[in-house]
DNA sequence: TGAACATATGAACAATTACTCATATGAAAA
DNA sequence: TTTTCATATGAGTAATTGTTCATATGTTCA
């Protein structure tokens, strides 16, 4: 057994050969960052939830507070951050504010979420 | 148009007959939980990290530690809350334990999750 | 058994965060 | 313009959370 190829933790405990094929197959730092910058946004079930409402209908602030039975401002608050990784989009109409999905990403994301959960 | 099909926000700012079908259509509250809870688990870019690390190759936690230039104990909080999540998966072989993902979800949930954040 | 090594875990602390409250912005109607 | 309604946002607060430090558990070997 090569020196490098040690099956159980021993020279400070480090399987050389693996760690060195692990370091380069990792994304960059930055991209890292940014993924669980995502995740942390469906991460909260008021998010969740907004996502879900949406799923369904294109809805304004208002209703989506009255949906979820929450304030106004919790909810605007929480559009905010899903605007801001482009989760939904806002369109102004009048007075209101309708709110959408960005995309289909969403959906196939909270689907395997789910996926994951049922088994 | 009718009382329940207002386009702007009056009567307390409610589409009613939106809410109606909203309502009807999103999951149970427990499912909506579990759901958040499962994205937390991917919204920490250290957890994000080992979870690529294990894409690659098994490891065992002072292999984690070492790749992730983290201390042992971090490196292992983080292992409970993925397994938690059945997210990973370990198997001790003598003094080690080796950390290996469980299932494919793992993978396509963070790819989908790539391709959202690359466009 | 006892020493050495790998991992797990509880407590404490710092940082983050979701909500509330008050208020500001923006748009339509009087 | 002034009022009214819908939304956005800043500050403050309570709760959550990731890491560190110390220590416990579990396994191997002498």
């Amino acid at each position: 057994m090569a020196m490098n190829d040690v099956e159980i933790c021993e020279d400070k405990c480090i399987h050389a050969d693996r760690l060195e094929k692990v370091r380069a197959g990792l994304p960059d730092e930055d991209e890292l960052y940014d993924l669980a910058e995502l995740f942390k946004v469906f991460g909260d079930s008021t998010r969740i939830r907004i996502l879900y409402v949406l799923f369904q209908s294109e809805l304004c602030v208002c209703d989506l507070a009255e949906a979820l039975q929450m304030t106004q401002s919790a909810i605007s608050h929480q559009l905010k951050i899903l605007k801001q990784a482009k989760l939904v989009t806002g369109r102004r109409e009048g007075k209101s504010v309708f709110y959408a999905l960005a995309d289909d990403h969403v959906r196939s994301i909270i689907d395997q979420g789910r996926e994951h959960i049922e088994e």
